[in-house]
DNA sequence: CCCAAATATGCAACCGTTTCCATATGAGTT
DNA sequence: AACTCATATGGAAACGGTTGCATATTTGGG
């Protein structure tokens, strides 16, 4: 590998020259130019990016948690953050923590350690005393951490509200609601009260079920599903998110129930796979595009050290009438 | 930021000692690793992996190139290959590559600036000349790109042939199958050439739709098959990758088709966003935590350096009766 | 008691860049 | 002619580690 002494040599100049010529920094004589474009060249030269991340510290690199890339709502966040890294001179690197163990602090020390810059958290984590103590680019996804770390997150009490006061329009007299662990700090859990609390005003039995923590793979939504449809053939309605939704409707198919007229569902999520599937779910569409791109916007500004205000920024998500509510 | 002098200054030792007990190599006193350890413990430190990378000339990151992150197939993939590489001890990178220009030569520069030591790519590319100039670490998933990179890929003639006979066993008469761009070369050509040729030695019309390229989609999935159903409304036997399966399924019955009474389907994938749709898909289903967990072993093989053999891993996949062929 | 081997340590060189600083040249000004 | 100032350049120091090498010091066997 040709390094940068080398190009230096034949080109008959010093190194700083080279430098100076690559970065287009300082003063470089349209002749010297020549004669190290021409060596750069003809040794292939690359500039060795390990040694300029050192120099700099920098590693260009945003690291972003999440509990497992195959849900669709996050690989859609992912997805949408790579791109938005990228556009910013970024790259991207993921790390899953849906394993036995919890292992985030492994990947927080990745920030100590100069491998990442920054990292954008959707992580459930229960450990949060780790985040506190550092001062270091975080920026959450969807979660409270601490009063340093910004958070980007829905009105999740809205589309409860939303969701409920349709399910309310519809007739429902018993309605199932699947919410997540509730020992997670998270803006969502609003989402699960706002939406009981408007149910309950309205006289309307709800029946919640609380989800195990950090599982969200279909399987898992499966066995949950068809277990609480054995025990409550009678629910008329039903919120979750898009593959829980998706999982109880098919329980309920399964058991000869026709959606929407006996059964009413309300996915919250809204991922495009929804667009895909038959009926056309009525859903809470969260808007993942503006999510990852304030998420990289905040990370970017830490990383810079401009703009450290922001501190909770709330999105709007789409209320979508599908068929699976009525028709 | 405390570094190893200041580590070194304090526990009164060389900079040497430091860096010998930080690794375990070569001899350290009892004594001098306490007075070590007291130090690193009291000035937090942690050693700075942007100066070891530079000195092994390792980053420790494995990138890995997709159309779109997301996508079930790929999601699920970059989920089962981050778990590998982490247990191997990488990091892993993402890039998508789903957007107007063809960003791939973009991220092979990464490999010799030195920022990831391997390359996995599911990246259809049109331009494969780049790819076969480098004799660096690459592996291929689904793809064929030159003699020197190899490929992980299930059979897919197998999954053709078994997805052909079970429409041939339900009876169909005339058979839509929708085939990725043919520009691409591709391991999965094979599929769809071998589906064809088992229908139409049975006499079977078949109907092929071409996909456009680097399309994915499901926005694009739903126009496509909307129109095709819309063209040719008697097919009556149908082959596809899950999204589009599960989107022609949708067109099907929004137009008041029974499925599998007056349509069979077969979803080529079967990734496990699958399972949570009723009815019950018939799939033939690709093994894709083998085919992370082989590309990570090929990868790693190959940055290494050891084993440098293998050629072509081809998996088997799986053939999952379900609802939508017959009950 | 002596010498080889094992243990222990500090210092300098190195990894491949970037930037600072000292120095040089030539053009334009007074 | 002397003095700026812009242009141009090379070499050294720095980034923060790891490792080779020279040099003790200790240990143990004959």
């Amino acid at each position: 590998m040709a390094g940068i002494k080398d190009v230096a040599k034949l080109a008959g100049v010093g190194v700083g020259t080279v430098s100076r010529a690559i970065n287009d920094t300082g003063y470089v004589s349209q002749e010297a130019k020549a004669k190290i474009d021409a060596a750069m060249e003809e040794l292939h030269y690359i500039p060795n990016e390990l040694a300029r991340n050192l120099y700099r510290k920098k590693s260009g690199i945003i690291a972003v948690l999440v509990p497992t890339i195959s849900h669709p709502f996050f690989a859609e966040f992912i997805n949408y953050m790579e791109l938005e890294c990228h556009e910013r001179g970024y790259k991207t690197m993921i790390c899953s923590t849906e394993r036995e163990k919890n292992y985030e602090s492994e990947y927080l020390q990745m920030l100590r350690q100069h491998i990442v810059e920054g990292i954008i958290t959707g992580v459930h984590s229960l450990d949060v005393q780790e985040y506190l103590e550092i001062d270091m680019p975080i920026v959450a996804l969807d979660r409270f951490i601490g009063d340093n770390i910004p958070v980007v997150s829905v009105d999740h009490r809205q589309g409860g509200m939303r969701a409920a006061r349709e399910l309310i329009r519809c007739g429902c007299h018993k309605v199932a609601v699947f919410q997540e662990a509730k020992k997670v700090h998270s803006p969502a859990q609003a989402r699960y009260e706002e939406f009981m609390r408007v149910l309950e005003e309205s006289g309307i039995e709800t029946i919640s079920c609380e989800l195990e923590w950090n599982k969200s793979d279909v399987a898992y939504f499966n066995q949950v599903t068809s277990e609480f449809f054995r025990k409550h053939p009678d629910v008329d309605g039903m919120f979750g998110t898009d593959l829980l939704a998706l999982s109880y409707m098919k329980a309920a198919q399964e058991n000869g129930k026709k959606i929407p007229e006996d059964l009413k569902i309300i996915a919250y999520d809204g991922t495009d796979i929804m667009d895909a599937v038959y009926p056309r779910m009525t859903m809470i569409r969260q808007p993942i595009e503006k999510l990852a791109k304030e998420a990289v916007r905040l990370i970017v500004h830490r990383i810079d050290g401009t703009n450290l205000l922001d501190k909770h920024i709330e999105l709007e998500s789409t209320f979508i009438k599908g068929n699976t509510t009525d028709n």
